[in-house]
DNA sequence: GCAAGGTACTTCGACGTCGAACCTTTTGGC
DNA sequence: GCCAAAAGGTTCGACGTCGAAGTACCTTGC
């Protein structure tokens, strides 16, 4: 007699229409898709509160995921986004002090970006807020279900690093 | 001895800058944000082989749901978009002759958007690509692992919709 | 040593999204 | 009945994203 979540809604709203829908898959599929974005949401709004915007923190967290340096190609690449994206989010977080552009000096293509002190002490004050919701809600689960969870995803998502075939 | 995914090398390369990282609850929710990504980019390579824009077959989807006829703002809110953005959504369905505009007799405020025959065979069409990779990615599970991925993450998404307290 | 091709980043233009403002119509009080 | 407030949809302006083109530089092969 559990609950039922706003997945079990869309299924259920769904069946008389396409009636050979397997309710776990959709429902899996479905919850996967809005949690990631709850959690986007919500750690948007928290970030707004601390005058960050998320795209500024992601760049800033992955960042400090490479001590504090990395090559704008390097940031795209670990945030799975495009090369041509990153051009301005380092002016914005550039013009705020929180990085600076260095030029390499061995390869004059390359400009490193670097983490500024300020830009290290904005990162670690919104570190914790923005993970705090995802916290609140595995805490729904206890150790050895969220460990079961991620087994669960790990093989699904190692199918989705296999090229189709 | 099961194999390592792009969520154990993300917790890898992260466990050295901050060590108090839950494995399994990072590695949970990067795999539910990769997941959900590699569905919808997949699903738009799909699509776009239909030449059908992603949103605008969503847009499709959500009116198949409601046996083809719907408000915008209802499109809005089953899709989770800004009621703004609907309107050039049915532009373009509009002049693909996918969907028609039907000002209601009742309430003059209100417009009817209503799927065509054209629209709903291109709705039909597009179904079985656009969910062809969900299914072959949760094939990796037996019947009784969905089951069991589908409830965890049900217990997950319920406290989420719950108000933070 | 030099041309051809590749690499790294940026600029440009088009696109989709959103919140806010806007207009029209309807509803609720009095 | 009338007028203020709310509701439904669209328009507007700003923003972030992307692919493609552009620019500067490096590397490879001859």
């Amino acid at each position: 007699m559990t609950m039922s979540d706003r997945a079990d809604r869309h299924v259920e709203r769904w069946r008389p229409v396409l009636p050979d829908l397997d309710p776990d898959m959709e429902g899996a599929v479905t919850r996967m898709q809005l949690l990631t974005r709850h959690l986007r949401t919500v750690k948007e709004r928290a970030l707004a509160d601390v005058d960050l915007p998320a795209h500024e923190y992601d760049t800033l967290h992955a960042l400090a995921g490479r001590r504090g340096r990395a090559a704008p190609s390097e940031i795209a690449e670990d945030l799975g986004v495009a090369p041509a994206s990153i051009t301005a989010r380092v002016d914005s977080l550039a013009r705020r002090g929180f990085v600076e552009r260095i030029p390499s000096s061995t390869d004059r293509r390359r400009v490193d970006v670097a983490l500024t002190d300020a830009g290290r002490a904005a990162w670690r004050g919104a570190l914790d807020v923005s993970g705090a919701e995802e916290r609140r809600l595995l805490a729904a689960l206890d150790p050895d279900e969220r460990r079961v969870l991620s087994d669960l995803l790990r093989r699904v998502l190692l199918v989705a690093e296999q090229p189709a075939e």
